[in-house]
RNA sequence: GUGGGUGUAGCUCAGUUGGCAGAGCACCGGGUUGUGGCCCCGGGGGUCGAGGGUUCAAAUCCCUUCACUCACCCCA
């Protein structure tokens, strides 16, 4: 006689419920609406892909190839490795060359929206399951198309009532400028490795671009000294930052440089930026979008020189810093309520008419009085109860209550009626009280 | 991966120096033969996160483990 136990959710993993369904439908409609007026197209991806295109787009060095991945292997002949997604860039650029996109119009204009998988330990804000809305522009290496984003972005949370949203902004050179640049940091936090944290000597190793968002006081104090990736950009990165932001001033697009700003993924190029949510409740997983420039992307996977720019929203913290509608969802117009067996077929038979003419409707099973059932109406918040008891069936009318105003129209609706006529007097009453 | 906090009814939480497992809300039923909400009365619900240990006796003390949570890390 032991009860079984319940098997709980993987951990970092959850459901998403009703209430907060509505919420992000809200959210997605949004995205969906505004993408179709900025001409960006929906793919839908995999959600597995080889190991191996994450590794190459991503970088074998990340931490989210080399720690987070939900990376096992299939049991096909090759034992491919295979892994769930950890972000959709590089499924999108994936997809462009082995569709041929690339070849039919270079440029490309694609959205997507989605799960996403990483093993981090999870915390508020942070789920090994999570869901992106991401947009990539393909084949375009001027600085309108990175402007447009940052316009689509502004746009966008404002459009969801998106509250303490702020834009950073930064350029991280190219492969002209980079590199020098690295090696130049390297050596100035090789030079105060006394002064470093011990995260900022694994840095030193792995990426040292990350010395420059560390948030230990000592480090910052330290890394204030340090160069300046702007000083070190060469004339073409700084000649296309430069028309970005000024892009961005015309449209009146609020940022704030952040020099500092460093993102993780190995194919970040040129611009960079993150939007950061002030407060809500976000904790300090606060960064509820980020994107940037990745020109050499699409000729790492493999296909031509292609230039790229994309950024990702996380949903479930756009979420977080967006109010949700304040009004419960709205109950049923009509609750059939049958009071014995009998009256179940008819009040299935009803309960579709109406909703076959687009009502809401909902039907309660037999078994319970009265009593109970309009209680079940009144917590459903249900308009009208629909009676159907012995005097009904014998009447061929259905007695309805108004829930709000507790009249009853006793015989009043026609069972035999057709369901158009059922739905206009239904609506009739819904309307009238 | 590292460190801190918290796990008791569906939910929010009490539970004393170790001594019968509790409240509010929610749910179900009754108070009214077929009329909801408010009120009154009653009821069902618990392996006290899990496993082990100490003890006559453990929700309480000890160990282990899991989950959640906050921060680091990382990132959306």
């Amino acid at each position: 006689m032991s009860k079984s136990s319940t098997i709980p959710a993987v951990r970092g993993f959850r459901d998403v419920l009703p209430e907060e369904c509505a919420h992000w439908q809200r959210l997605e409609a949004a995205a969906r609406d505004l993408f179709a007026r900025y001409g960006f197209g929906e793919i839908r991806l995999p959600i597995l892909e080889r190991t191996e295109l994450f590794a190459r787009a991503v970088g074998e060095t990340t931490d989210i190839v080399e720690k987070e991945m939900f990376s096992f292997r299939d049991r096909d002949k090759e034992e491919t490795a295979v892994a769930l997604r950890p972000e959709a860039t590089a499924s999108v650029v994936r997809a462009y060359l082995e569709s041929g996109l690339v070849h039919r119009d270079r440029q490309a204009r694609l959205f997507y929206a989605g799960p996403m998988f990483r093993r981090e330990r999870p915390q508020r804000g942070r789920y090994r399951q999570f869901y992106q809305i991401g947009a990539e522009v393909l084949g375009r290496d001027d600085a309108l198309a990175d402007a447009e984003l940052l316009v689509w972005l502004v746009r966008y949370f404002d459009q969801v009532g998106a509250r303490g949203t702020r834009i950073e902004l930064n350029s991280l050179g190219d492969a002209a400028c980079r590199p020098a640049y690295r090696e130049r940091l390297r050596q100035f936090g090789l030079a105060h490795l006394d002064a470093l944290c011990g995260d900022c000597h694994r840095r030193l190793q792995r990426n040292p671009l990350r010395l420059l968002d560390c948030k230990v006081a000592d480090c910052r104090a330290v890394i204030e000294r340090a160069p300046v990736m702007r000083d070190s950009l060469c004339a073409a990165c700084t000649a296309h930052f430069d028309e970005v932001r000024l892009l961005l001033d015309q449209e009146r697009v609020p940022y704030v440089l952040n020099l500092r700003l460093v993102r993780g993924l190995d194919y970040y190029c040129r611009t960079a930026f993150e939007i950061v949510a002030e407060g809500e409740g976000l904790g300090a997983q606060n960064a509820i979008g980020g994107g940037g420039r990745y020109d050499g992307l699409v000729a790492m996977l493999g296909g031509p020189e292609v230039a790229g720019v994309g950024f990702a929203l996380g949903l479930d913290r756009v979420a977080m810093a967006t109010p949700a509608a304040k009004d419960a969802a709205p109950g049923p117009a009509a609750l059939v309520l049958p009071l014995e067996p009998r009256a179940v077929a008819p009040a299935l038979r009803l309960a579709t008419q109406l909703r076959d003419e687009g009502l809401v409707v909902a039907v309660e099973p037999a078994g319970r009085s009265l009593k109970a059932l309009l209680g079940v109406a009144n917590r459903r918040r249900a308009r009208l109860a629909v009676i159907l008891g012995p005097d009904e069936l014998a009447a061929g009318r259905a007695t309805v209550r108004d829930l709000a105003s507790s009249a009853d129209r006793r015989q009043a609706l026609d069972l035999g009626a057709p369901g158009a006529e059922l739905a206009r007097w239904v609506r009739a009453e819904v309307g009238a009280s």
